[in-house]
DNA sequence: CTGTATCCGTGTTGATACTG
DNA sequence: CAGTATCAACACGGATACAG
């Protein structure tokens, strides 16, 4: 049986309201849609991935989500090719370009008191919210890649005229590269966290240009904090 | 009796990740947050105001909304001064400033091939999308002031180097002066709807230079729609 | 006019278990 | 691993009543 409940995802909650900001909140303003859709913005992602980088969500909320995302244009599932056969879940060039989304608010949340920085973090996280932060006046003319060893996964990234992009991919010709798990990593570039600290207990290892070690985290600087 | 319920904006539903961007969603992502906020950014609104632009809320939603907001540090009560002494809700500095979360939700969502025009349309949204969808180069160096008499308020607009800001204010030493209400203002903007045909059928009266008035709706195009 | 207090029907969420 | 089934808790919207 998988067709008896023909009114749940068509009689969506809408506000009747022509503003675009509220068509956008019927889109993708349920509960996990955006991170859902943050977790897929370096690429597509099986279920359980996605299920693992969103501690906290069930797996019925995250089936309902992603048909969501697909009947909305959002989101696309597709089937990698045999003999892996599986399905994963990829968001499409609309969908991509909500990126900007995420970024405009992160900016604005890391500046609430209540802001937790020490939860849980994936990867896509730590990579969005860099792009989003860095400072291109801290950046300059500096030209560099990045590469990134988090959780199985590698990511290639680069810094030009102070733009910080980044991509699944391997970690070959980067200037420097970064092995630890986001949160880790995080604590170094935002939490001014020692270097030494973390090498010495293993949690993080940098290898590469130590003169750009030493600045990388400055050109993040978070933004102050609102009120008290 | 106030207090009986102890347990219901408290432990309100967190994500558990250090994202900013999970982290604006649970300050904002409840149903109605960013539309009430969106009715704010013009000024202190009271609780009837509110509840008229934002058909479909119920007075319990609202006030927890309210609440909520404010606890968050968003919005702020405050009480005209007598002999009205009316309750009156505004955004705190840093609420105005999730402004570009406005503006990026919706310069997104109205290229949704299910964005619907014709719906409701609030005065603050129809100056929030002239403030988003303004084009820079159509604007070039126009420099103008424009008046808007919309539901018994009026705002003073204007448009500096290609950006388009508006207050609450009388409409005095206007270019223009548009009077109507904000469907209709939309249709003629947005929706390519004559003038001349609004003109007569009395939905619509815009007094000063007719020169500015024949541009003015090519200075606000609308993004194209995503695929088909 | 500005809310608060209930009741109620319904949809959504999350936990657990389970199937292919 | 990729989901589905079931169930309990709760949030939401609508209606209504009512207090300051």
């Amino acid at each position: 049986m998988k067709s008896d409940n023909i009114t749940k995802n068509v009689a969506h909650r809408r506000y009747g309201d022509a503003c675009g900001a509220a068509h956008a909140l019927e889109l993708i303003g349920d509960r996990w849609a955006l991170l859902v859709m943050r977790e897929m913005m370096f690429g597509p992602r099986r279920f359980g991935d996605l299920r693992a980088s969103l501690p906290g969500i069930s797996a019925n909320t995250l089936t309902q989500r992603l048909e969501g995302l697909i009947t909305s244009g959002i989101a696309r599932r597709e089937r990698l090719p045999p003999p892996a056969s599986t399905p994963v879940y990829a968001l499409t060039e609309w969908g991509l370009e909500s990126e900007p989304i995420l970024g405009v608010l992160g900016r604005w949340a890391v500046r609430s008191p209540q802001h937790d920085p020490t939860l849980a973090f994936s990867a896509a996280s730590l990579l969005l919210s860099l792009r989003t932060m860095i400072a291109p006046d801290r950046a300059g003319s500096l030209y560099a890649k990045i590469g990134f060893r988090m959780a199985g996964e590698t990511y290639c990234a680069s810094i030009v005229d102070g733009v910080f992009a980044a991509e699944r991919a391997p970690v070959e010709d980067c200037d420097i590269v970064l092995e630890g798990d986001p949160p880790t990593i995080a604590a170094w570039i935002y939490g001014g966290v020692p270097l030494d600290d973390l090498e010495t207990a293993g949690a993080l290892r940098i290898t590469g240009d130590r003169s750009l070690v030493a600045i990388f985290p400055e050109l993040f600087p978070l933004p102050a904090k609102a009120q008290s």
